[in-house]
DNA sequence: CATGAATGAGGATTCATTCAT
DNA sequence: AATGAATGAATCCTCATTCAT
């Protein structure tokens, strides 16, 4: 008798990942999962209660690591809130560009059934949301909705590397996204708007 | 007054923007669009050639009113960069509160053949670029990348109103979003970063 | 356009009951009864709402054929209430051999939710419920319990058409089942048949 | 003791019966049916061929049961054939209150090929069909048809147990079905109870 | 023997599109 | 032009059966 195999349900996991960032729901077909995983179709079963399941183990499991990955880089950061903010953006850009599925997944259409979508996003949006928070209580930040600000950072980081142009090396999309973020949020540099409202 | 045709074709319009937007394309049925229109489900074939043509038109017809709309209230304002930009986001903000679909519809999948959405997307992405771009060019904007910049600032107001809080008013969106931005793109503002920039 | 077409309706509702009637539920595919009924898969859905609304659908018609055709028998009869309780046996007995389907659908699986069916089934077992009552109010029948005696009554002609032998004339199967009903199968303790006998 | 395989057989058996008597064949599968005798899925063929067999087998062994529970009652009783027939149908309704199972499971559908039911059921309308058959050969019991009379007596008993209102003692259902037979309903008619417990 | 993971044929149902009216 | 009945391809999912362990 064999036992459920992790190899084979990570392959599933993988395969369908890739399907999903490229095709929208419902453009994907288990026949397609099944075939690119070299399983039954029944097989699928085995592993994930549904089509709508595996969907949302895949976001599950991206979120869990992207989310993972950067906790465990704050943790040996020092405690600079702008240099929390540059590992986040870091750990945005560098986990978009392994896994390309991950932005493209996250679009807010309601392809799932809510809560599966809305959890998973929320631990990356909380995530953000407590870096800036704590940045703002230390008085190194500026920002007075963190929770906006988080939507907005993620967001900004999703476009660039979805909409910009293609190719771009990791690097510069971080530069970039750094250099609007950082005059903005850092207390003390906003010089007075130019010519506002004259 | 219109031709009664236009008037139909309008009202499909209207009711299949409102389906596509809070549902995926395939969660969406012309039975629903001919329902909510009031018209048989033959009808949208006199006016729209396929499924995908309607999902196209709306895009299309959403997208021009967004630029157009920006567009005018450009024309009328001063010259100042930053004021055409602040224009610009308004006009962002507003749509998406006027046209809560539209953002929504921006979604990144490739929900329907590319060409049809990448144009869409692209008229918007160009005419902020362009903003964008002539502010550089006129020395009153710091930005190496307008088109990345284009990129970044729709979706951060995307971000802000589709993952921010329910029910937050325009303005605090606006004045959040432009706040980020501000010091973070015009010239001369940026203070010395905390431990950057030595 | 076409109106829906009882023609058709009534083609899909007679190729699925003689389908039904000789095959269990699970055993009758629609692609079976579409291609019986020379119509598209998707035409079943025009007309009925699911597999077990068309199940439904024939029970019921069924149903309500034998109960409105023992009606009308009934209305034309003389009071008698041992005359009214052969006309409902003829009744039933003539209707099992017009649709030899009816009694093989009557099952007792539990094949689809038990409110169709028991609905239907409930209408013929009251009927003849109703009728052995008034005899025994009548003072011409002897019987406790109406609803113990209708069951009975029902099971026992389908047992007849269903078990015994095959072929047999339906005035046979009339006569036995009149002979065992009327005075039981005990030699010399039956009354004097009403007319029977000579 | 038995051996611990013949354990496990009467024990898949029972709770299939079980399953099979409250679903119809199609909607009881064998993960049920194992899971409901905590064996594997597998072990089911090693003591069955197939699903199909067991349903066989089940009914077999039920049919077996009554019919051998019957003629042991048979043996021992006085020669006459009503009292012997009074015998089977107590033995009818016992069985059917011990194992409601039963009479579900007699469904006339053509649940399962042909053969295996037709053998199940031949062995018990045998045996009733032998019964009346002495007994009008001994001049006691009237009927012209034993076989139609067997296929009546049974169907009679299973509809009065099935169809009629719920919780009836057993009693009732046989004095019930007993009254009819042995005089009929027909008010006068019948002779008093020939020796009714004496 | 026992097991349950693996399989794929098969089935109900949906829906974009066509077409007769 | 307008309609909605008709269609069948396509999809998710179930489940009897097999087989490696």
């Amino acid at each position: 008798m064999q036992k459920p195999d992790a190899v084979k349900r990570e392959r599933i996991l993988r395969v369908a990942a890739r399907l999903f960032a490229h095709r929208p729901y419902h453009g994907v077909t288990l026949g397609d999962v099944a075939a690119g995983a070299r399983v039954g179709k029944g097989t699928l079963y085995v592993y994930f209660r549904s089509k709508e399941a595996l969907f949302g183990a895949i976001l599950d499991e991206a979120f869990v690591r992207v989310v993972d990955d950067i906790e465990a880089s704050l943790i040996g950061a020092s405690g600079g809130a702008w240099e929390r903010l540059e590992i986040v953006v870091r750990g945005l850009v560098k986990f978009g560009g392994a896994y390309p599925a991950m932005f493209r997944l996250m679009r807010a259409g309601v392809d799932v059934s809510g809560p599966i979508k809305r959890r998973a996003r929320t631990r990356l949006l909380d995530l953000v949301e407590r870096v800036v928070g704590e940045g703002v209580r230390a008085g190194e930040l500026r920002e007075q909705r963190a929770d906006l600000a988080a939507g907005c950072i993620v967001s900004c980081v999703r476009g660039a590397m979805l909409f910009g142009p293609e190719g771009l090396p990791e690097r510069e999309i971080v530069g970039h996204v750094l250099g609007m973020l950082r005059s903005g949020v850092v207390r003390g540099s906003g010089a007075a708007p130019p010519r506002r409202k004259p």
